[in-house]
DNA sequence: AACGTACTCTAACGCTGTTAGAATCAAGAT
DNA sequence: ATCTTGATTCTAACAGCGTTAGAGTACGTT
């Protein structure tokens, strides 16, 4: 079963951090984070679950890991001249990422260490903020609020923070209707406007994008 | 031990849900979210671990209670004509409950569903908005950009994004600095201005949160 | 051919959430 | 007073989790 030619130089099935922390973005991806367990993983790899610590510390440190690397696929902006184009496709481009990596949002979230490519992210965003004329406190809060804005979209896109783990609007209005006809009313004319309307995901993401960058543009503008 | 005299009517000396969520969320409170074990939270309530599920399904459910007891604790904009002043005021009150516990942040944005008060909540920030004349669709952008900045700060508060659980700007300014020099100059720039010039906790909310709010009231008007 | 390092396996540890059934308690009915 | 009944808690175990130490194996180097 070990049985791999070895006739270049290159180390042959063996396995690397690398092939662990993409094994497990994958494991992630395809059964969620609460299937990331180190004996799953193991298994994926074809290997033992002890056989893990060899490469990574434990599964902070894989967590940590993964989340880096996800970090690195982010398009970062790149001697830009103007901030708000770059801080628009850098936010879509942060956006599209963890449309494919449901789960790093929320670990992200919950992580308290940084890798480097997070740390080149934040560094290269605030540069651009920076270079732009915000002052450091200002490029820290445009960042805080575009971040946060990110990640908060992610997670209503995950679970639209309804009852039973509704998904789509639709169901969403006939069960408020019929759990609680009077209860929430503001809440049943925005599902029964979400459902009568349907946008994209997209143009969504847009909407409070441009908002926000026209606010930042503002600040800017009276600093 | 169990000996308590039952005099009155009342029922002496057994748990309650609430009573067991209220000892969840302060053992959350006192120890981190990490803590709250079943275990634990049997051993504080002077009882045993299996005792819980005849209070609570699960631990899920116990974590569901929690946040919607947390989410009782802000306060909710009532019947004000000013919807900018009800917005700003319902997010330094999230702000505040957050404050008091850390851990609901977090533990919010990784549950999906909502109990009774985060859907009061939800539908009195949306009835305002409405009121104030929002679409159905602005109102939901708006609030969830409220929302997301209000949970990225607090996020921001319990660790601020740099290596090794770095608490205060100074330190993260000589951490990086020694580092690498060179890597993260914008991220060093950054830490050194707030080193310079610290800023209370509370002004920094009220800045990006000023800015959200003139940005919805400006895409009111343009509406 | 033997060595030594790099890698993996095995087996166990303590901890977690959870459950079924036995035990206990409080109090109303007889 | 005793019996009964239902509500509440305890006990003991289960499977699964992350983690570790030490034994085992493979393989390039000498």
């Amino acid at each position: 079963m070990t049985a791999r030619a070895t006739r270049s130089g290159e180390p042959r099935n063996t396995l690397t951090r690398e092939r662990v922390l993409r094994a497990a973005i994958d494991l992630a991806d395809e059964r969620g984070i609460d299937a990331l367990t180190m004996r799953e993983l193991a298994r994926k790899l074809g290997v033992e679950g002890g056989s893990l610590y060899y490469h990574v510390a434990g599964k902070d440190d894989l967590l940590d890991g993964m989340t880096d690397l996800v970090a690195a696929e982010i398009e970062v902006p790149s001697g830009s001249s103007d901030w708000k184009e770059a801080m628009r496709r850098r936010a879509i481009s942060a956006r599209d990422v963890f449309s494919r990596h449901p789960w790093a949002s929320g670990v992200i979230d919950s992580r308290e260490h940084s890798g480097p490519a997070q740390l080149a992210y934040a560094d290269r965003v605030l540069g651009t903020l920076l270079a732009a004329g915000f002052t450091p406190r200002a490029a820290a809060n445009a960042f805080l609020i575009l971040d946060s804005y990110i990640h908060g979209f992610q997670r209503q896109q995950s679970s639209l923070a309804l009852p039973e783990g509704v998904e789509t609007f639709d169901v969403a209005e006939e069960l408020l209707a019929e759990l609680a006809p009077d209860a929430y009313p503001s809440l049943l004319t925005i599902a029964a406007d979400f459902a009568a309307n349907p946008h994209d995901e997209m143009s969504l993401f847009d909407f409070g994008l441009d908002l926000i960058l026209d606010g930042l543009q503002r600040s800017l503008e009276s600093q």
